[in-house]
DNA sequence: TTGTATGCGTTATCAG
DNA sequence: CTGATAACGCATACAA
């Protein structure tokens, strides 16, 4: 089992057909017959063939790439790698592998897409951090490159007119507010980000939506855990006996305002730790469906309607709630 | 700006040379004399030329593409998310780019070796995690390829046979021992791992070392947050009055047991979060280091003994402390 | 210093 | 259903 490389020449040989005979039983094995198949089959088996990926794209155009951005870890608080973890299994499954790169905003990352075109070819990209005036998207969609967001297309006209993945927000909130509600609450604040933010205005309305009546008692934040206290400070005086926060972050510093139950968002590492409520994200999910997405417009005849895919958060209950 | 495909043929219509004069302007550029490779680079620029990976791989056999695992967030405090954006990062800035794959355990990440190598060829892997007796190592020493380790190479004979990468351990818990012996404190404990982990020890033996004795104020854990605790109040009982800490989640439990100084390890969004004392790998310069450990291998004329960097960790100084 | 010919491994086309 | 041939873009040996 040497590591000598075995070409499709190889593995006719083995087989007695022809290399061509071997490229289709890989790629149109309906034209071969049974027999023949399995024959082939056998020998890639034996020789331990792979098909080389860089002569297939040579002749084909196709990488079998997938090109997604690492983020920076921000905060510290955020939730990239489960997305990425299961992006990366899933495409294995489905024949496809992931490649990296990083960008520190748009206009560099739309820069590193011309680069990796160039070089590498990948067949798809996956975005995520999707927002208002997202030129990605623009610049991607006018040169009909296949991509697939994470995160909804924010100010888009209705649906918008690209592929997306994303994580329903409200629906989360929502369901915090009325696991709280179920529990006896009656004044139930949100603490959230500036408005404007497409996640978190989201995220807001599911607690507007669950409540008759919002009370007022809202706040909003930069996102950091010492706003997060404060705010809370100024909600529970304002007569608030529960909070739901519109990240883990924020809600890490409502929980040191005092002892009224706090609701988190995206169960991050820091929830767990400390047994904070949270809303859980399925990345594993949202990043195989993001895979299948971008499967199905690259490789079925393509789709008239693009995809798109909402899926719902769920609340795991902790200490703080 | 089209995203016409700019080969090295329009490169050299544009810059009226040939072929071959482009290549080696790329590839060898004491060749070419001063001005025609400045009219060629101008042509490259003005044509947006790169260069075509798959065709560069079939020719060379080189794809400029490192691979690397994205690990399960374990308990979720990890930390390996950062080193991936650095390795990405360093990565670009040298011409290579990140391929992920995932494995469940060393058998089957050497599979996925095999069948990367046959399909998009690497040029070399970064391994993360290693232990005792590990096969990954070995299986590509073996056949001569290409690969550093971020972790050094427990078990092996001295220094180890390959090149590795490493945080020192031992360095940062001496130094966050010191830093408690400074504050007055005299009877300061360890809570650990299981012995036989290489990381586990090496962090143990920076405290030990630090200490003329022990005491015997050590304990060793599962890692979990509520063996952290258990273990704290049994050294509290014992006589400590402060702790270090092979992680930051047996820190987040030892925080829970008393109000004794605790230093946490590896300086996780957690610790961030909540105010630890922790010990903050070199992530991006580990990463930075790799990617050069790596080039010296693939681009150098072999270099006769493979790179060993141990880097040492910091304390950032928080309340817990 | 520059140009010409060749092959890397695969797949598409087309003839048997 | 199978086999021959060409082509993808690049880098090298060799000749000019």
């Amino acid at each position: 089992m040497m590591p000598e490389k075995v070409t499709i020449a190889d593995v006719a040989r083995r087989a007695s057909v022809s290399r061509q005979t071997v490229s289709n039983v890989l790629n149109s094995p309906d034209l071969v017959r049974e027999e023949t198949r399995e024959r082939v089959r056998q020998a890639v088996e034996e020789l331990g063939y792979r098909v080389n990926q860089a002569a297939r794209r040579m002749r084909t155009g196709r990488s079998r790439l997938l090109a997604v951005r690492i983020e920076q870890t921000q905060d510290g608080m955020n939730v990239f790698d489960r997305f990425l973890h299961g992006l990366t299994d899933s495409a294995a499954k489905a024949g496809y592998r992931v490649i990296l790169y990083t960008a520190d905003d748009d206009r560099s990352e739309i820069a590193t897409f011309d680069d990796l075109l160039g070089a590498y070819e990948p067949d798809a990209f996956v975005l995520t951090g999707t927002h208002y005036g997202d030129v990605r998207t623009s610049w991607l969609a006018e040169r009909e490159l296949a991509f697939v967001t994470f995160g909804r297309p924010w100010g888009m006209p209705e649906g918008g007119a690209h592929p997306w993945v994303d994580v329903d927000g409200a629906a989360g909130t929502a369901a915090a507010t009325r696991h709280l509600l179920g529990a006896g609450h009656r004044r139930i604040g949100f603490i959230g980000w500036p408005e404007g933010s497409g996640v978190g205005d989201d995220r807001r309305s599911g607690w507007a939506r669950a409540l008759d009546d919002t009370g007022a008692l809202e706040r909003r934040t930069d996102g950091s855990a010492a706003e997060g206290e404060a705010a809370a400070r100024e909600l529970i005086a304002a007569g608030a006996t529960a909070l739901v926060c519109v990240s883990d972050s924020v809600a890490l510093g409502a929980l040191q305002a005092g002892p009224v139950p706090v609701i988190g968002f995206d169960d991050t590492p820091v929830a767990a730790a400390i047994g904070l409520t949270s809303l859980s994200q399925p990345l594993s999910d949202a990043a195989a469906r993001c895979v299948g997405v971008l499967t199905r417009l690259l490789e079925d005849d393509s789709p008239d309607k693009p995809d798109h895919v909402l899926l719902e958060p769920s609340l795991v209950i902790r200490r703080t709630a």
